[in-house]
DNA sequence: GCAAGGTC
């Protein structure tokens, strides 16, 4: 009764519209407005308020998943757990303590609404968000509320599905929704707890050692990687070279044959062409377009980024949703490779131009044709990432305007013109043997001109030979090589590897990458998989299978595709999942102390690693480690010839915050950067206190000092003595 | 201290 909002603004019976995000429900707003579009913002929660073909709505949404599966017991060292529930995310998650408002903000809607619509994205995360909220914040309203089915936010599209929306469309989806929650909890919390104790039980010390559904299958491929490197037998093969003159410059053309694996024909090739004479024997020319690229979803951007920048994916995510806030590019978790004319592309052009870094390319373009060449994939709520065309309203960091360079570059490049270029080949006879040399060449630019700096292609001469023509051969280097291991992965090819055995989805595929890392079960930018992993992935393929195989989210998927259909329910799909776990989870408790032990020295090895910054510069054969005091407890940097060669090399560390060692070094001094976290930004740190950037920073902070007390501050004795006041209250409260 | 999935 109180709520101002259905007693002042709205106080007739409404629709109340549930969307998923701020966005969508920004988009539906506007979609669906006539001439009375109203906004509201309680707390952080925005709404609006409109009139749609005489009927009032008031449009609301929530921020992704309100409510998560939890373990009612609260008691995180107990396995088996079964018996879960649906919980309001804020009590389960600290760090999400902010969508208590939105529940909050979306209960009291509800009261003063007649009717609902479920307006989430149509899909199963979407669903399920909808129908928890109209059952848990709105009052048991699922079966009940409309649901309005659209798969891209353009007007057209949203007033008709608005007009369209009707009952029980999405009921079955959300049902299997729920369940994929339940099953991945069951899954995961378990056996993760049952790993954690079992490392506790044989050591009494606590470490969280995880499994899931994803990070299974993800873990096993870096394992699998790493056996077949560690096997691998390299066998021998040759390549060989001619050297021929050409009025006194040397070509270089190839044997034909890339891979000669008997030594005793490379020596008759040598043989035969000893002070022989090659003939041009055919030139071939062939031209070929070269189409541009298609717009970046976030895979495709991760990968870019990856490729060009070294960045992470889940940096790159990162990075990207910075500039989404910013408006400065569209919404980066997307699937989409497509562009519709709808984002407006002469605007963003327009936009661009305003840019003096773009204004020339921006211009051209929005004088062509404006059709992207697009890509396959789409995504039900959003285009590809594209720049919105605004200009920057602070100064980005450098690793954002990278990101934004290239997100603008593709976008430009996609309207660009296909490429035109020719190869040309020589084969050159010697002695009946063949030996080839290439050129290419750039006939006309294309889209490659917005796009050059990322590309990397390059144009070789071609080489000035004609048919018929006779060279002197100097001579022909055989080289021997060997073949290659296959390549570790990074974590761009790791995702790659993700996105093709469709494991994890677009928006999580990063974090659980970096969740492997964090958990010491991957190091290394070139991956390793741990001693940590290989025993992990041992005891689950001992006793619970089926969680590191790629098969379990097929069938998982079977089940949810299932269940939305009707012909299981949900009970039976977790009453599966209950009866699977139950035997491995008996026999790991039965065996915890064992399982503990086969994790201990592997737990060992890998944390001595993790810990490794680096060799040490000043004895030159040790490493530098983070030593942990067992009489203070405090972290400092140490080097391992301590006891062995009294190397007494060390450095101090801050106490608070997370370490992270990124393998780098100092470029001024060379010894190891750590990253230290405690709020929102890591901080880069050089280690060694005598660094000359750190003489230099020094200098500086005088120097501020002294400006600092030259112009003079508001109330400079107030700040002394409020600082003094607290630090007096501190001594006070500890000698109490 | 635990999964995977949305979103800021």
């Amino acid at each position: 009764m109180g709520y101002s909002y259905s007693a002042g603004v709205a106080a007739d019976p409404y629709t109340l519209v549930i969307c998923e995000k701020p966005d969508a429900a920004q988009r539906i707003a506007d979609a669906l407005k006539e001439d009375d579009l109203k906004q509201s913002i309680y707390g952080r929660v925005k709404t609006f308020t409109l009139t749609y073909r005489g009927r009032r709505y008031v449009i609301c949404s929530a921020l992704g998943h309100l409510y998560s599966i939890g373990d009612p017991s609260q008691k995180r060292h107990i396995y088996p757990v079964f018996d879960v529930e649906w919980f309001p995310t804020y009590k389960i998650d600290k760090k999400r303590s902010y969508t208590a408002q939105r529940i909050e903000t979306i209960h009291r809607l509800a009261a003063g609404a007649d009717s609902f619509i479920n307006a989430c994205d149509f899909d199963l995360e979407g669903e399920t968000i909808g129908y928890n909220i109209l059952k848990y914040a709105c009052g048991e309203k699922q079966g009940n509320a409309l649901r309005a089915k659209f798969s891209t936010l353009t007007e057209e599209e949203l007033r008709e599905a608005f007009q369209t929306a009707s009952r029980g469309l999405g009921e079955g989806l959300a049902q299997a929704g729920r369940t994929r929650h339940a099953v991945d909890f069951i899954f995961g919390i378990n056996l993760s707890r049952a790993l954690s104790e079992s490392y506790y039980a044989s050591n009494k010390r606590y470490r969280v050692v995880t499994i899931g559904r994803v990070q299974g299958p993800t873990l096993s491929y870096a394992v699998q990687r790493e056996i077949e490197i560690r096997t691998f037998v390299p066998t021998p093969f040759w390549t060989l070279t001619a050297e021929l003159d050409k009025n006194g410059t040397v070509l270089t053309p190839e044997y034909e044959r890339r891979r000669v694996e008997q030594l005793a024909e490379v020596k008759q090739i040598t043989e035969a062409c000893r002070g022989k004479t090659g003939t041009v024997s055919k030139i071939t020319r062939s031209r070929f377009q070269q189409p541009p690229p298609t717009p970046f979803d976030i895979g495709d951007l991760q990968k870019e980024a990856y490729r060009i920048f070294g960045y992470s994916p889940s940096q790159t995510l990162k990075i990207a949703e910075r500039l989404y806030l910013d408006a400065l590019i569209s919404y980066p978790r997307t699937s989409s490779q497509k562009l519709p004319p709808s984002i407006n592309y002469l605007k963003i052009l327009s936009g661009l131009q305003r840019n003096r870094e773009y204004s020339r390319e921006a211009e051209e373009i929005s004088r062509g044709m404006l059709q992207p060449h697009e890509g396959a994939k789409t995504d039900p709520a959003h285009p590809a990432i594209y720049p919105t065309g605004e200009l920057p309203r602070r100064a980005l960091t450098s690793t954002e305007k990278q990101l934004y360079d290239l997100v603008v570059r593709r976008f430009l490049s996609v309207f660009g013109e296909y490429a035109l270029r020719e190869g040309v080949s020589a084969t050159i006879d010697i002695a009946g043997y063949l030996f080839k040399i290439y050129g290419r060449l750039t006939l006309r630019e294309g889209w490659l001109k917005y796009y050059r700096r990322y590309t990397g292609t390059e144009d070789r001469a071609i080489p000035d030979v004609a048919e018929g023509e006779d060279l002197p051969v100097l001579r022909v280097i055989p080289k021997e090589k060997f073949d290659q291991p296959p390549p570790r992965y990074n974590q761009s090819s790791l995702l790659e590897k993700m996105e093709t055995e469709e494991i994890g989805t677009k928006a999580t595929r990063a974090d659980i990458i970096k969740t492997l890392y964090d958990r010491g079960y991957l190091a290394e930018r070139s991956i390793v998989a741990t001693d940590l992993a290989f025993s992990v992935v041992e005891l689950m393929e001992k006793h619970s299978p089926r969680i590191i195989s790629t098969d379990m989210t097929r069938r998982i998927e079977e089940h949810l595709r299932r269940i939305e259909q009707g012909e299981i329910d949900e009970e039976q799909v977790i009453q599966e999942a209950v009866d699977q776990l139950y035997e491995s989870l008996t026999t790991i408790k039965d065996a915890e102390e064992e399982i503990g032990e086969a994790m201990t020295e592997a737990i060992t090895k890998t944390v001595r690693e993790m810990n490794t910054l680096g060799p040490c510069p000043t004895c030159k054969t040790g490493t530098l480690r983070v030593i942990r005091s067992k009489k203070t407890h405090k972290r400092f940097v140490g080097c391992s010839n301590y006891q062995q060669q009294r190397c007494n090399a060390s450095a101090p560390l801050p106490q608070k915050g997370t370490l992270t060692i990124p393998g780098k070094s100092c470029s001024t001094c060379g010894w190891p950067i750590v990253y230290v976290r405690f709020g929102r930004y890591p901080w880069r740190l050089c280690i060694n206190m005598n660094c000359p950037t750190k003489e230099k920073e020094k200098k500086e902070k005088k120097k501020e000092k002294k400006k600092e007390n030259e112009t003079p501050r508001k109330m400079p004795t107030m700040r002394k003595r409020s600082s003094n006041s607290r630090s007096n209250n501190n001594h006070s409260r500890s000698s109490r």
